[in-house]
DNA sequence: CCTTGCTAATTATCCTGGCTAAGGAATGGC
DNA sequence: GCCATTCCTTAGCCAGGATAATTAGCAAGG
């Protein structure tokens, strides 16, 4: 949709887009700290086992292409997962120029434990606040997740 | 948090805490990536730039812990932005250990500009939005920065 | 004083994570 | 069979974190 403009809305003045874009920014680091460092897996690396996990396997271009970074990052990246024993590299016999990466049993089970460890943080913050704004966050939630859009 | 689960507190059982830090994750991750190499600034430098803004002035030591980060890495990053003529830095005279670090004009200066094209982004998801899904962000607003708390 | 101890910043070094550029292997069209 | 293309990898660059160790300045106490 074209900005339509009707710029009325009042909604959104660059001040509030500005500290919404602050404020997303901000916890968006926060959140990455504290997921960070948890059994020497990196945050790109636990990012890239959760694509992997939402794509259930993919060649290496497009686990790069959905992780929005090059392919030679990702080719690091899987390296290492690979070495941890989180996800296993095959070469896909239809079409020998691919790789086929996908989430060994090791890989699934950490990303699991992963994920209620990185939630821990969020969620005692989010027992913080009255119920009140609880609801509105949750209500809230849905619109955050159009705002990223239909990529990816 | 236990699932209390008293009809109120449905606002944020554990599901919903992890699409939100995901989410949160994500945005933050996209806004850093478009805000990103706006004329040989990294995101980095915007950052500390914008801590600056916000404190008027301060020693090396307090930015860093502003930013969330240890001094060394500070060091370098006021390093390149006086390089820049973006920040200067002097010797606090009442103890001359102490560094205390500015914005200049041209620092403010390209700080304004820089917000105004790193709110681009947002602004144009934003736009998409329906009016009262925006008035629903825009309440939603002063939670988010809530949930950043104290700290800073 | 001047020594001892603390604090602020810097320097040195390491690792990760992006990137581009260039190379190698496999595919597929012709 | 050759050529262009595609997919991955290797090599090398630079930024951004970190820690450890060093230097400079301050503040007391003997």
């Amino acid at each position: 949709m074209a900005p339509k403009a009707t710029a009325a809305t009042k909604p959104a003045p660059a001040t509030d887009v500005t500290r919404l874009r602050m404020a997303l920014a901000r916890l968006g680091r926060r959140l990455r700290q504290e997921g960070t460092a948890i059994d020497d897996v990196t945050p790109s690396q636990v990012s890239a086992m959760a694509s992997l996990d939402q794509l259930g396997a993919a060649t290496l271009g497009e686990l790069a292409a959905a992780e929005r970074i090059q392919p030679p990052s990702m080719t690091r990246i899987v390296a290492r997962l690979e070495e941890g024993g989180f996800v296993s590299r095959t070469v896909d016999q239809t079409d020998r120029r691919c790789v086929r990466v996908e989430l060994t049993p090791a890989g699934s089970e950490f990303l699991t434990r992963s994920r209620t460890r990185r939630d821990a943080y969020l969620t005692d913050r989010v027992a913080d606040l009255s119920p009140d704004e609880q609801a509105l966050l949750a209500d809230a939630l849905p619109i955050l997740e159009q705002l990223l859009g239909e990529e990816r």
